[in-house]
DNA sequence: ACGGTTGCTGACCGATCGGTCGGTCGATAG
DNA sequence: CTATCGACCGACCGATCGGTCAGCAACCGT
């Protein structure tokens, strides 16, 4: 599809083009963030990209495997923008600071990110309730990648505890609260739209709740 | 149905009796944090509960209103928890202390409002998608009862800032950062499984992280 | 010029969804 | 004894669910 149009207006239309697998599993991303995996249909999926339903059968084979994949392109971005920006060099303070710089960077660019993460930490299990105990394969990648990043900051942590630069504290739950509280920060949005009183996700309203949950997090892990 | 029951064998069984309506909306309450709304239905409910389907349909007009119903219990238990523990008496920072004491404790003991306390803040309509402008009464009053109780703590926390003890923040920031903190952490259980490594919520493990995630948000927001 | 592949579609399937309806049964009131 | 009422049930409804399938049109390499 792609390649008869590149050639025929070549340059023009970078936007926009995005081959449907990919426009696909965008706007998955935020329709599941909204409704939830139980909550959003094929057919809406299908109706929002623009295509018909039969065309996400043919992109991915089932629903639980496009869930699966949309849930896997939110954490492999996450670790990305690590990658990139968090490594190793510096002690655990400069460390843990350019970590959250990071995921809050990651996650305010992209909200229903968070809010479908959010869901997902929640969620047991991907979607009815009882695992089928096979079908958990989708689950289990989710999981694995999260263990991963989750490893990382726990060691970041434990070295920092180590190195007397934080507090002696219990590092799994020191772990949950901060994954609360960032997370939760954008998956919330403004908490219910009245309620405290901000409209949108505007540019300096980022940059204030980045300098606000960072600062709030190093006060609470520091000694 | 009860009274002939009293009469019968009085003073036995005051465990398992709870009329069903009570019954239905525990039951349901677990489920829902399990599975979300959309991801049960009230089949499974009746099933679990062991009445028939149409007997759900007899005490609640529709799925939305059971819904509303379990979303108001969570919350009126945590009101009411406030209402015991935390009153007006002490300065900021006791107060504070106690605020987080007295949630910590309610979610503590009922796990799955937490999880379902969790969802309905990321959600921002009850169900699909599409407010219906009609039917979004449930909707309000959840909102509503929600943001009295943010309301306290959000005049706690202008409080403690005017008389000098928390530091200078955002107050809205910071309320999102607390309710992640906390409610996560008793929402997530312990990460899925194997990521964090605790299998249950013992009595001393919520002791624990109750002192752990009162002391993180003790430093974080005091000056 | 042609067989294969790829992206896509509409029609269709069985299962399940929330919800309705007519009716049974036991307890209570008169 | 009878009339009423609340709790409960099975059967059923239209709609929607995830998923299948045969086929169409446009491209590909040869």
């Amino acid at each position: 599809m792609a390649s008869t149009m590149d050639r025929a207006n070549a340059g023009l239309r970078e936007v926009q083009v995005a081959d449907s697998r990919d426009k696909i599993l965008e706007i998955a991303e935020s329709l599941f963030a909204s409704g939830g995996y139980a909550g959003v249909g094929m057919r809406r999926i299908a109706a929002t990209v623009g295509l018909s339903k039969s065309s996400l059968f043919h992109h991915f084979p089932t629903k639980l495997d496009l869930y699966g994949d949309v849930l896997d392109r939110v954490l492999e971005r996450i670790e990305r923008g690590l990658d990139e920006g968090a490594l190793g060099a510096g002690g655990p303070v400069e460390r843990l600071d350019r970590w959250i710089d990071s995921v809050v960077a990651t996650l305010a660019e992209d909200v229903p990110a968070a809010r479908l993460l959010m869901r997902a930490l929640v969620d047991e299990e991907p979607y009815p309730a009882v695992a089928l105990a096979s079908d958990e394969r989708e689950w289990m990648r989710f999981e694995v990648r999260l263990a991963g990043i989750i490893d990382r900051f726990r060691g970041l942590l434990e070295e920092g505890i180590a190195a007397g630069q934080f507090r002696s504290l219990g590092v799994p739950d020191a772990i949950q609260s901060v994954i609360g509280a960032v997370v939760f920060l954008f998956a919330s949005g403004d908490l219910g739209g009245v309620l405290i009183g901000e409209v949108a996700l505007s540019g300096a309203a980022v940059e204030r709740r980045r300098r606000e949950v960072s600062e709030f997090i190093r006060r609470g892990l520091l000694a």
